[in-house]
DNA sequence: AAATTATGTCGTATGTTTGCGACATAAAAT
DNA sequence: ATTTTATGTCGCAAACATACGACATAATTT
């Protein structure tokens, strides 16, 4: 019943990921990590009122379309935000945001 | 099982803008009307591949938020961005990578 | 080698989104 | 007044997302 393949791929790639973005529990792990310094694994799980398994589907997530990064380090796991990713969605989300405002229509906003 | 209302007012809204771009539809109609010369109404359907009713509902979704205004005139509804309220979306999702990006983590991206 | 600690994956229940046909409404044209 | 045209809403089915307990794995510690 999806019918998502039928709009172009950079539509596509756009909404994946606003998708990424579109639930308050991977907002807050983004800017928890963007605090926090250093670079905590699970301890995440103790920051953000849900459990651990949830939380590790949210990172799942987040690291699927490249915003952190997740490197091992013996028995813990360091998650990181992908600086240079995120500089990169940023200017993706711009360029789209500034296609919409370049031709305003003189019919609308009167 | 929804859990939302665990985070902040400002984790939640940002979410929600960003689920409103999380579908390609979404993505699809408001670059149609970016580009629409004269704030076209339910010409859109025709210009997205996918039936009237869906379009509607993506159409609702988006002015719920208040990417885009519909203003009725006569039996047609002359659908337009609003590019205020577009300007104001795009400087809130800067701030929000702005924030994610103003300090570097010194354990990351070594 | 057994216990501990930090993580990840599986299964599953419940909730939400997507998509559309069928019906409802309301302005405009005949 | 009836028909046509443009829209919107309802109700349902299929797909997807969210949440979590229970189990699996694998590096450290004891």
């Amino acid at each position: 019943m999806l019918k998502t393949e039928l709009f172009t791929e950079k539509q596509q790639q756009l909404a994946q990921l606003a998708r990424a973005l579109s639930h308050p529990a991977r907002i807050a792990i983004l800017a928890y990590l963007a605090q926090s310094s250093s670079c905590i694994s699970g301890d995440i799980s103790n920051e953000i009122p849900l459990s651990r398994t949830t939380v590790s589907q949210h990172l799942t997530e987040l690291k699927k379309l490249g915003f952190i990064s997740g490197t091992v380090e013996g028995v813990k796991v360091n998650y990181c935000l992908d600086n240079a990713r995120l500089q990169q969605i940023k200017s993706e989300l711009d360029v789209f945001f500034n296609s919409l405002l370049a031709n305003p229509n003189p019919q609308c906003n009167l």
